[in-house]
DNA sequence: CCTAGGCTACTGGTCCGACCAGCATACCCG
DNA sequence: CGGGTATGCTGGTCGGACCAGTAGCCTAGG
């Protein structure tokens, strides 16, 4: 027989600002701290924690760097608690994409996966609301093709507008944030060479044109045919940037035709 | 006539430990520091950025957060720089689950998303040896189905190597890391539930049929058909346990029958 | 009376010096 | 020659100190 009821788990030495950290991630998680509200200051923390002022700065440091907290030189109401944010979701996926050599291959087809998707479930949970919010991105859109420098701008925020309401009508906030920072990183890749694009206008117009196809279909209820729309729109735009041999792994997304 | 060409940005106070925290993450991205590496000790680094051992530590910190580096003490060799590693973006997600008061239902709306679109990727783009592995895990899953307490570790195992295969097949790094880190944070909230669960063998037999389903689908390149499968098996398993009133954001993942 | 200005009491950011426990290695003694 | 110990390093923690800011009070001037 074999005596394994007795089942030691390896001692890790836990450290005194980690248990710091643990303390207030776990009032902020659990609601004892709301968003807005303040820390007291690191000096007052050290004698409620029993530790030294090192530590509690090195906890701060950590929550910190999690976006838990937010510290400002001379705030005499000490450190500011912070909403959640994607903010860390985003530097985290920004790392692993570095790391893992990921290229504009790999978050394009992420993208595609991601927003095709959220199309589906958009075309079927979206309320009126939210289907108006579309409408009037898109709208905005249309105002702002013409237009020149100024417009540009204006013109993107549209964009962005659009999609955001799409992805909050899927009702999830993962979706939501996921979409955010793939969707800026992508970007990130290549806003040089979207930069000097030969025709704006034109791309402007086929822009306005794969949105109102997108829209119609999730006003329709048609999730499969916005799905579809929506990555090969995504293909349209960017694949060109892609290397050529990778872009095989963007076309299981394109469909049957 | 408005003048703005001249725009001024908000300065923002850069803290020392800042600087610190961007040369070494600069380093490690630019691989000039590889994982495995060590970086010279705190006291090294203090007359190397000329800065005390305080703001060192500060900057060594918030590294480690971000899972760049790790610190053992004691450790004569200095710092080690980590391989990059999904463990960052795991507490991203958790984080922001909690924080957005995130239920079951989002994680796995999320999980049915991500997976159904990995396995249309799959089978696409899966090699010889990537199915191979897929087949290699179905029939371990086999070989476990009928065992006890033991086999029900294994029978485990190989369920996740079978789903880390699939993801893989797609490619992406990304669909990798999110693919496991979803699984586990969703299986995290209703671990306890899970546990006592009515007939096990039962449902491991219906597990193997859905994965031989599946696999079968990829095999034959059929990839709308395999995304379906794996959503609805997602569904099927778990269901039960969203809330009644919030199955409604799933359906759409189902199909039209 | 009201306001513009400085004043003060705090804040966080940084530095210094010190001590402790743990780890690897080299050394020394049996 | 082998094994245990001595040593010099490591990171973790502490305490104290100084500085540059900020916010709000408080006063001097309107």
């Amino acid at each position: 027989m074999d005596e394994d009821p007795v089942k030691f788990e390896p001692v890790t030495a836990v450290r005194a600002y980690e248990r710091v950290v643990e303390q207030v991630e776990h009032a902020v998680l659990t609601g004892r701290l709301v968003p807005g509200e303040r820390l007291p200051s690191e000096r007052e923390l050290m004698t409620q924690f029993g530790v030294s002022r090192s530590t509690v700065r090195e906890a701060l440091r950590v929550l910190q760097a999690g976006g838990v907290v937010r510290s400002r030189p001379g705030d005499p109401r000490g450190p500011e608690v912070l909403a959640p944010s994607p903010a860390t979701l985003r530097k985290s996926i920004h790392r692993l994409a570095r790391a893992e050599h990921m290229g504009l291959a790999e978050l394009l087809q992420f993208r595609m996966l991601l927003e095709g998707s959220a199309y589906l479930l958009a075309a079927h949970l979206r309320t009126a609301e939210q289907l108006e919010r579309m409408t009037d991105a898109l709208e905005a859109m249309r105002r702002h093709v013409d237009g020149g420098e100024g417009d540009d701008a204006a013109f993107g925020e549209a964009d962005l507008a659009f999609h955001d309401a799409v992805a909050h009508a899927t009702q999830n906030p993962l979706v939501v944030a996921c979409a955010e920072v793939v969707r800026d990183v992508a970007l990130e890749l290549i806003e040089d060479k979207l930069a000097h694009a030969d025709d704006r206008r034109a791309v402007k117009r086929k822009t306005v044109a794969h949105h109102a196809e997108m829209l119609a279909a999730v006003r329709d209820g048609e999730g499969e045919r916005a799905c579809l729309l929506a990555r090969r729109a995504l293909h349209d735009y960017y694949a060109e940037y892609v290397p050529a041999e990778r872009r095989a792994m963007l076309e299981p997304f394109l469909g049957s035709p």
